[in-house]
DNA sequence: GTGTTTGTTATCAA
DNA sequence: CTTGATAACAAACA
């Protein structure tokens, strides 16, 4: 599941990689990812190259470089975004620099759950590929860019317009649980089940909890918590659970310092006692009966 | 065959 | 009008 620290790991590495590079030609495998007809859509990308990459909560921005073009990309819960450059395609499949990539993919690509593929002139390739197909790319204006962001997106909590107060005052303001109310994208852009189990956690509050019940003092730390996690989980380029991978084919590495989110049943970091699951918000729900109140 | 997984939206109810 | 709860989407796995 793409959150986050998922999202900004795969930000990081294509902008890394792929900016400013010719868009040869691509290949629409698969239509109902893209809002556009393929054709269209493959013929306004087609000789552009993407010259920056921004992101919006779990949303990636792609600005092309023509007039008022962008690339939305969203991997939902199952897509993945790869980008092999040439001196990484693997040859017959057995070439050493593809081999950690294989063994997180499963291998070569194109594979069946490939969708889209970007082929830029130099001979890299970007695939998306998304087992569930919930994810899409859609090319927008700026205008109708805006519109998106201001209709779905709250603050980035890793930024300065990320403000306390204004935080407090929608959790108060809400009749919901504290968990819907964090997995809200207006509330705060960018978390998903998984950081929310964790930041709860870490604060001590349980996630059925009525979000306008919250007092000032656990709201601070739900708020130093969003902030710390998420960072945390950037750093160590995202947490695996079931299929995400960097735009290299690589595990995250947060997957290890997850606390209570897939541990139904073991011991609590903390005190040791039993995790419970449940479901809260219509999702599935870890937390521990004694250090969350 | 059943239940479960979740990001987001559509739909419905209050 | 707003707010909130829930189903739906799609595919795979236990």
């Amino acid at each position: 599941m793409p959150e986050l620290p998922e999202v900004e790991t795969v930000r990081r590495d294509l902008a890394a990689q792929l900016l400013n590079k010719k868009i040869k030609s691509i290949e629409v495998l698969h239509a109902g990812m893209i809002g556009s007809d393929a054709g269209q859509f493959s013929k306004s990308l087609g000789g552009a190259s993407l010259i920056d990459i921004s992101r919006r909560g779990k949303l990636l921005i792609f600005k092309a470089s023509r007039p008022d073009l962008f690339l939305l990309a969203h991997l939902k819960m199952t897509g993945q975004l790869i980008y092999l450059s040439k001196d990484k395609v693997s040859i017959g499949g057995h070439s050493l620099s593809s081999h950690s990539f294989e063994k997180a993919v499963g291998g070569e690509l194109p594979n069946k759950h490939t969708r889209i593929i970007i082929n830029f002139n130099d001979s890299s390739r970007l695939f998306f590929n998304d087992l569930r197909k919930f994810g899409y790319m859609k090319l927008v204006s700026s205008s109708e860019l805006d519109k998106i962001i201001a209709r779905n997106y709250g603050p980035e909590p890793l930024e300065k317009t990320f403000v306390f107060k204004d935080f407090f005052q929608k959790l108060q303001a809400r009749r919901i649980t504290i968990k819907a109310a964090l997995l809200d994208q207006k509330t705060v852009a960018g978390l998903g089940n998984i950081y929310v189990d964790e930041v709860l956690f870490a604060s001590g509050v349980r996630p059925m909890r009525l979000a306008s019940s919250v007092k000032k003092e656990e709201a601070v730390k739900i708020y130093k918590n969003i902030k710390k996690i998420l960072a945390l989980a950037i750093k160590n380029r995202g947490t695996t659970f079931s299929n995400y991978v960097d735009s290299s084919g690589k595990r995250g590495n947060f997957s290890q310092k997850l606390k209570v989110y897939g541990k139904a049943n073991k011991p609590c970091p903390n005190c040791g006692l039993p995790i419970i699951k449940t479901k809260v918000a219509g999702r599935g729900t870890h937390y521990c009966p004694h250090c969350q109140s």
